[in-house]
RNA sequence: GGACGGGUAGCUCAGGUGGUAGAGCAUCGGACUUUUAAUCCGGUGGCCGCGGGUUCGAGUCCCGCCCCGUUCACCA
């Protein structure tokens, strides 16, 4: 009631609901209660009530209450009587008052709530003539006063520079975007389980790193105070997993964040969530059938099944995946045959024969690996493995048996998305210092990314470390592809904007 | 970094060729005891992203800048 208003700016909204909290504090009433004490989830409310009803042929002689607590997402008033819709974790549900179940102060103390308020309700559950499930209030109190403006109930939030940057407002206004990160829950969940299951163990190496190891990609720089020396967020945890396999553990994962300094795009947040594991006395061959069993495991608590649709395109993960070796994926799709070649200058030819760009910068790997990326990758909407890489791409990784021109790596693809890279990893600690002095070279030439010399990564391989498979699965993109997400910040809560 | 698209009320959006800024929802007041995008009547609400310029006059045209998106470049 009190006093008139006709203003309407967003100040004048909050000093509206300031107002009304002063009301509400002038009754003896508190504003910002402390607890409440729920009987159950909405959910579990809606649940008894139908099976009470399931148990009997006479609607009135169901007698279920409930006390409840959620936001309030909506509020019809009639005069006398009003409806609200109150939503908590569970669900949502509507809430009946009128002046006969509440009795007029308390009923006429519903014009200081707003949508938005936290409020609790008890009464007794029965339909309306319309069908709905609704709490009749017999009591209603509120718990917590919102003092600003909700988004539109019925377009919702959709500006995506808002969604990002208060992702609280994108979650009340937008379920669909808490059931995504819901799922991005239960898939962590999955993967943890199956790890867990098979004797893995969950490990935390450094997140800030003298060296950064592990990946070719630009470092964060930071400074440390005490020590006053220059320290890296990781782009990587590879080479502290693979000591840890040196000293004894066998089988070691990490899930965890890593840092990269480069551009943003719909694929691409400068941190984000990678699975690394780590398994001794297994190859890649190996690796590949537990690669398909745990994603399927994921696929099948995720998704319910096998089949999902990914941005239009159905996917059907059944196995057996399919399984091309690199070079007869490019053989395949872009129509050249690069596995006897050796020449940079004779591959660069047959790459712009088959429409790929190349750079007078791009080595023979780099030409490989840009091919499969333009004429390869668009084609790998089924699950597929991608085997037996160019030594150039990879320096962690071990030479193929037979075939010292590549090593024993792989990828998986699903929906052309990149998700998991794979290796027998490289043990021997005369060919692994080889490898990084190429790569020095490479950054010598002003290839930031090429991997730096990490010492004593080196006198742990020469230590001694049995022979290990290890793979790293992208965590987010993984998410955006159970989630039917285009972009990776979909699936970030809160993704990297530019500060304003 | 380049190209293209976007930024107008708290939210969702309209605003030919330059001429007093609009709608729906929310909000405020009124009516209404079974609504559910409630309905009906009446009202309030604007640094039109920011800064310059052209013009009698700029949301609209020109220049610069900021932010977001898509894409290319770059990139596991």
């Amino acid at each position: 009631m009190g006093e008139q208003n006709h203003h309407s700016t967003e100040q004048d909204l909050i000093q509206n609901r300031i107002d009304k909290m002063a009301r509400i504090r002038g009754r003896g009433d508190e504003p910002f209660k402390y607890t409440f004490g729920r009987s159950c989830s909405i959910d579990g409310a809606r649940a008894a009530f139908e099976q009470a009803e399931a148990q009997t042929d006479d609607p009135g002689q169901i007698d279920v209450r409930a006390t409840l607590a959620g936001r309030m997402i909506a509020f019809r008033g009639h005069g006398k009587s009003s409806f609200a819709d109150i939503r908590d974790a569970s669900g949502s549900i509507q809430v009946y008052f009128n002046k006969k179940g509440l009795g007029q102060d308390a009923y006429d103390a519903l014009h200081d709530l707003d949508i938005g308020d936290f409020i609790g309700v008890s009464g007794k559950i029965k339909r309306t003539r319309m069908g709905e499930i609704t709490v009749f209030a017999d009591s209603c109190t509120v718990l917590a006063k919102s003092l600003r403006a909700l988004p539109e109930k019925y377009h919702g939030l959709t500006d995506i520079e808002t969604r990002y940057r208060q992702r609280y407002l994108d979650l009340v206004a937008n379920p669909e975007v808490l059931d995504t990160f819901r799922k991005r829950v239960a898939m962590i969940g999955a993967i943890r389980g199956w790890l867990t299951d098979r004797g893995f163990l969950e490990v935390e190496t450094p997140m800030l790193q003298p060296i950064p190891g592990g990946a070719a990609a630009r470092p964060f720089v930071t400074h440390h105070n005490a020590y006053d020396c220059s320290l890296y967020l990781r782009v990587a945890p590879e080479l502290y997993l693979k000591r840890l396999i040196v000293g004894g553990f066998e089988k070691v994962f990490e899930l965890n964040r890593n840092f990269r300094n480069e551009g943003v795009d719909a694929k691409h947040n400068p941190e984000f969530t990678m699975l690394e594991l780590y398994e001794a006395y297994q190859d890649y061959l190996g690796l590949m059938d537990e690669t398909e069993e745990l994603l399927l495991h994921v696929i099948r608590t995720c998704v319910g099944g096998t089949v999902f649709s990914y941005q239009g395109d159905t996917i059907d993960a059944a196995p057996p995946w399919k399984r091309m070796t690199l070079f007869g994926a490019i053989r395949e799709f872009a129509g050249i045959d690069l596995e006897q070649i050796n020449d940079r200058n004779e591959a660069a030819k047959l790459a712009q024969e088959a429409g790929v760009e190349v750079e007078p910068a791009m080595g023979y790997g780099k030409i490989v690996d840009e091919v499969m990326a333009e004429k390869v990758q668009p084609n790998l909407v089924q699950p597929t493995f991608l085997y037996d890489y160019p030594v150039e791409l990879s320096p962690l990784a071990k030479q193929k048996r037979g075939n010292p021109a590549l090593t024993e790596r792989y990828q998986v693809f699903i929906g052309r998305l990149e998700l998991c890279n794979a290796f027998s990893e490289l043990n021997d600690p005369i060919d692994q210092r080889e490898r990084f002095m190429a790569q020095m070279k490479l950054r010598e030439q002003g290839d930031e990314e090429a991997q730096r010399l990490d010492e004593d990564y080196l006198h742990a391989l020469e230590v001694g470390m049995p022979p290990t498979a290890g793979l790293g699965i992208g965590i987010d993109r993984l998410a955006m592809l159970l989630t039917d997400s285009a972009s990776i910040r979909e699936v970030v809560l809160f993704p990297l904007l530019r500060t304003v």
